[in-house]
DNA sequence: TTTTTTCCACTTGGCAACAAGATATGCTTA
DNA sequence: TAAGCATATCTTGTTGCCAAGTGGAAAAAA
């Protein structure tokens, strides 16, 4: 196990240095056995790993390759750009698709967060974050129907919360304080991130509150593929 | 690998829901393959999985348990106070392990960030941050010589560099814009940080300034095991 | 009856042989 | 000569068997 990943992170440093370039061929399994004097068996384990951190990717029959790794966008986490103003200024084509909008159950840290009574009925609306037509980020809004009454009825046609919110006349807003957790996609995440399973995703939790009364309008739930950004604080 | 991940998926699921509780015997690898309809192969994968992410433990000849998971420590990553202020007050026994210090090669990302020429000698002074006698933080402080000429004699047995700077006579302090990312340990990190090979590490790049002449007193990462903390900004 | 020993059934760990896909080479045939 | 086909060989992917560790049950000994 320590041999493997002994292996692992000379290969990892010498994709990052440069020594093995984007698309290069790596040794087949049984060369690079031999050559560590290892079975085959330890090699098979760690080019899976590779591919599952999205590193290489292998094909039956010809071999395993280096992945072109995409770049990565300074995110600046705080502040209250929007999303889409802070991929435009950047320079880059960005796009938000609305992925779903459907009623949850209770839940007591989201509803809490809400001011939302037991009874409520509370929606959460996905948009999907596409940037240089690659999915990103997907960014989830909790919102009360107390609060927004037609957002059943609209709720699927919103690609900007803020927009929606400037319609609904709140205009100024206030952030909550916010928590960022690491972890894994499930099949569901790492299928619409269009990612491997093993990048980990940022998680960031805050909220939106209208500042002129106070309301909370939303409990927000961003998931950010951790190889896209550089989070600057 | 569809059906390896679904099956991944449902195992954190049940462990987080409480469904398997901490030191609970998981189904042997036979009983789970027959249960999916899968080949014992694809459980076994799902278990190593499983290990390498710190979930679960396995014993040969006894069978998979489930670890039990430790507490997430909420960490303000913004703001002046100490780490270990900040552990304190929380009610946390903490202390900090000078692991080395020793002279670095040229680096343009870190030279530049201290100001410093090709020619000054750059060390790097790397404490372990130990709270409740787990490691979960390695913090790594980049400085000049031409700014603490005896750091060479006495970084050793530096523990707290807030300590050695008030010593130097620096009494105000300001912290350079913070960089956050995210990537997995290296042997050398899993091994002193005592996690496994996929726990992934936060890790915050920023620096320190005094505030009275503006000089750059050092660059410093710092990396966070991810599943002990809760980041609040 | 009690203690000790042996053995067996079940667990995870490791490996080697086999299957399947891709490509290049050389042979056959027009 | 050139095109097409068979084949050998190299690649990754899969499966199944055996080794090693554990603990309890059964058998043997005191």
């Amino acid at each position: 196990m320590a041999e493997e990943m002994e292996i692992i992170d000379k290969i990892i440093s010498d994709i990052h240095s440069g020594r093995y370039g984007a698309n290069d061929k790596l040794p087949s399994e049984n060369e690079l056995a031999d050559y560590f004097n290892v079975p085959r068996m330890t090699i098979r384990k760690v080019y899976e790993r590779l591919q599952e951190m999205g590193y290489i990717y292998s094909r039956q029959g010809k071999g395993s390759y280096v992945k072109d790794r995409q770049m990565q966008i300074p995110l600046v986490l705080s502040g209250d750009e929007s999303f889409s103003r802070k991929m435009i200024r950047l320079g880059h084509h960005f796009r938000s698709k609305n992925i779903f909008c459907e009623e949850i159950g209770y839940n007591k840290a989201i509803f809490h967060s809400l001011g939302a009574e037991e009874t409520d009925r509370v929606f959460k609306i996905g948009r999907l974050r596409i940037v240089n037509n690659r999915p990103i980020a997907l960014h989830i809004s909790y919102v009360a129907k107390s609060v927004f009454d037609d957002i059943d009825l609209y709720g699927k046609e919103i690609t900007s919360m803020f927009d929606y919110y400037q319609k609904k006349g709140f205009t100024e807003f206030e952030s909550k304080s916010s928590v960022l957790k690491v972890l894994f996609p499930t099949k569901f995440l790492w299928e619409i991130l269009e990612c491997t399973s093993l990048i980990p995703l940022l998680v960031l939790e805050t909220g939106c509150i209208d500042k002129k009364t106070g309301t909370v309008l939303e409990h927000t739930e961003i998931f950010y593929r951790s190889d896209c950004f550089n989070f600057v604080i």
